[in-house]
DNA sequence: AACTTAAATGAGAATCATTTGCATCTGGGC
DNA sequence: GCCCAGATGCAAATGATTCTCATTTAAGTT
């Protein structure tokens, strides 16, 4: 989560690149958008451009730096991604993301991928539902 | 997944809503993006405009007909809902969809939900990897 | 500190999936 | 067969994301 993960793996350190690494760092209990970093750069007076925004949680995302996912089918939400792994309870109603591990479905899972003759490469558990204020 | 499920579910019995209803029912093992059911329709000399299968297959999915997944960020697929809920297995090469049900996670979901304070209105598990043929 | 070059960026055009406005058409009740 | 709300076609509009290309910059080299 600094400029060391930057060059570790193998990407110059660019205005740009350090900005948006610290907004995540700095939001790292919500989801955001591409539009959503752009929105915050523009409140700090940072002159980056959307395209580059894009461009670079792309590349972080191939790099391992974050994680993209598609819960609403219109735009994609980013998040830091921390060492463990984590699902998602997700309010239908107001957006809201609580995360959450649990060891015996991660275990069950595995099982299942392995009697299929797949390869599991990554797996993605997503609870919808309204949470408790919404409700 | 024939004209009494239309009319059941308010929708007046139209060529496009039957042709589309067929389509999906013809296959059930894939899943078919609006464009997939535009496609079809073509090789079979239907008059159906794109626009009428995004607005069909929505409604579908408002009147519980199929159900919308968000698997790729660039384009939903959609599939019939049958009575049993299952989740999938998502071969990231081939694009191969395999479905699985499993008692042990479905259980955990819900006492996951409660324990969060969440109502579940439903729930998404996919398991992305190699399928046996991409290993 | 200046030099060099591949990589990074900005701006705006381009793309792609999906939605919408509107004029026209049609299913199904009378 | 008549009527009309709902359905459809077509084309334009949208919105998210990507791409093109001219310009800038990080970071290694002299």
């Amino acid at each position: 989560m600094n400029d060391e993960s930057l060059r570790e793996a193998g990407l110059k350190v660019t205005i740009p690149r350090v900005k948006i690494l610290e907004i995540l760092t700095a939001n790292k209990q919500r989801h955001m958008s591409a539009e959503d970093v752009y929105k915050t750069l523009l409140t700090q007076r940072e002159e980056v451009s959307l395209a580059t925004v894009y461009r670079v949680l792309t590349q972080f995302e191939s790099v391992g730096i974050v994680m993209r996912h598609n819960f609403e089918g219109d735009h994609a939400v980013f998040e830091l991604k921390e060492n463990e792994h984590h699902d998602h309870l997700v309010c239908v109603r107001c957006g809201k993301v609580e995360e959450f591990v649990d060891e015996t479905i991660e275990k069950r899972q595995q099982q299942i991928a392995k009697q299929a003759n797949f390869k599991m490469t990554d797996h993605a558990l997503n609870i919808y539902g309204l949470c408790g204020t919404c409700q």
